[in-house]
DNA sequence: TAGCCTCTTGACGCGATCTTGACGTCGCCA
DNA sequence: TGGCGACGTCAAGATCGCGTCAAGAGGCTA
């Protein structure tokens, strides 16, 4: 699962790059401008940042300043400027890529590509989450238990545990969950919730009838809590 | 010192690069055709490619899929061409960037810059990687048996080791691992994948049925475990 | 041209995973 | 105290994904 925010203040543009990068798989941040962009990217670690240059508020050149004091994401520049002068500035801010507006969609999604095929060689991230009872490494999908063996997450399981793992200490809603896992249709369907989260904890807990660290808030969702 | 090798069928605009990089500081080797393209990358280690797509002889994009075989080499390509359609199967095969002529030459050294900016990020890495049961040189594209005997690999089975060794401990994938080595067109054939791990595994694996270094993980992907 | 190696493609069985429904438990409130 | 809602638990069938085998196509070399 690649993740992909886009910064663009132009609504229809926003509306059909996520259509087309969702038709393909990506799972798709949106941002309207700069400082939702910096906020979105440090919350959601996105693979792949695509950012307009024309943003107002914050310019484009000063969001991927700011990306790049902490991330090594690949970013791609959209723009409807030819200068030269633009580009260099953007490529030497950090930018990966730049394109040209009116560009092809299939470009696009080409370059996309190509910025992940470079990601897989540099990805290497510190994303490692420990408690007591066990450690949850984020970019290799791994986790180790209590007794330094890797304990085997369903795809499923793993795509909770991520979600709750990345939000420490804080409430994230049933709602939320079951959308980002199983879709928007998914949303009544609390049961499933019930039955995966009681199988995570079987894994991970210590005592998985007195739950620690994934802790059930009734009527509102699930919080996973570092420090148990 | 960053060498860059230029190939390009147009002797001005190949005199035009060469002045204008050595100004810059880089090391500058060209070639006008893809055969010569190929033995001076593989002779003198560039650190960056700039290849024009309208070559004699050799296309332009299958120099880059012969520079594929065997290094990661940022490339960026040039071509008076604008279909798109040609940009995507650059790209895809490897390339890097796509800058159009005419174009300045201010934007294709910020380019270049940003490839070798890249480039650095990834340079760290140890060539050789140590089993108990095989010994992986990525230099040498060599794997050593537990026999001390080197084992054949054919192209694709090497191409999915280096990738899954070159992340060791992280899960690869199936999307990445065929996006990487058959292209974007064949995200869906998990088939392929089941194949070459199989044929892996029996070359490399002490038990093939019970694989302890080439781990699959159902639904996501796979996994090499240096420590077994 | 013949032979070999590699890649592609389809089919099959098995085990793991997901889905679904039923039931028990707990806490809250009338 | 009884009812209700929300959660945890369990089990079983359906589905999916993986490993395996094998046959055929294509390309390279001798």
């Amino acid at each position: 699962m690649t993740r992909v925010l886009v910064v663009d203040d132009e609504p229809q543009i926003l509306r059909g790059l996520r259509t087309n990068l969702v038709a393909r798989g990506y799972v798709v941040d949106t941002a309207p401008d700069g400082e939702a962009a910096l906020d979105l990217a440090a919350r959601r670690h996105p693979d792949v940042v695509i950012v307009d240059l024309g943003l107002p508020g914050i310019d484009g050149v000063e969001v991927i300043r700011g990306l790049r004091t902490w991330t090594a994401v690949p970013i791609i520049v959209l723009s409807a400027r030819e200068q030269e002068a633009e580009k260099v500035d953007a490529l030497d801010a950090g930018a990966d890529d730049y394109v040209t507006k009116p560009f092809g969609m299939g470009e696009l999604l080409a370059r996309v590509r190509a910025s992940e095929r470079r990601a897989i060689a540099t990805d290497d991230e510190e994303a490692v989450v420990r408690t007591a009872a066990f450690t949850v490494d984020l970019a290799a999908k791994k986790v180790i238990g209590a007794d330094e063996t890797a304990v085997r997450l369903t795809p499923t399981e793993w795509h909770l545990v991520e979600i709750l793992v990345r939000h420490p200490g804080k409430l994230v809603s049933q709602r939320q969950l079951l959308q980002e896992v199983w879709g928007p249709r998914y949303e009544e369907e609390t049961n499933y919730l019930r039955v995966y989260m009681a199988q995570i904890r079987r894994k991970l807990e210590p005592e998985p009838a007195r739950p620690r660290y994934f802790i059930t808030e009734p009527g509102m969702g699930y919080r996973f809590e570092p420090s148990g």
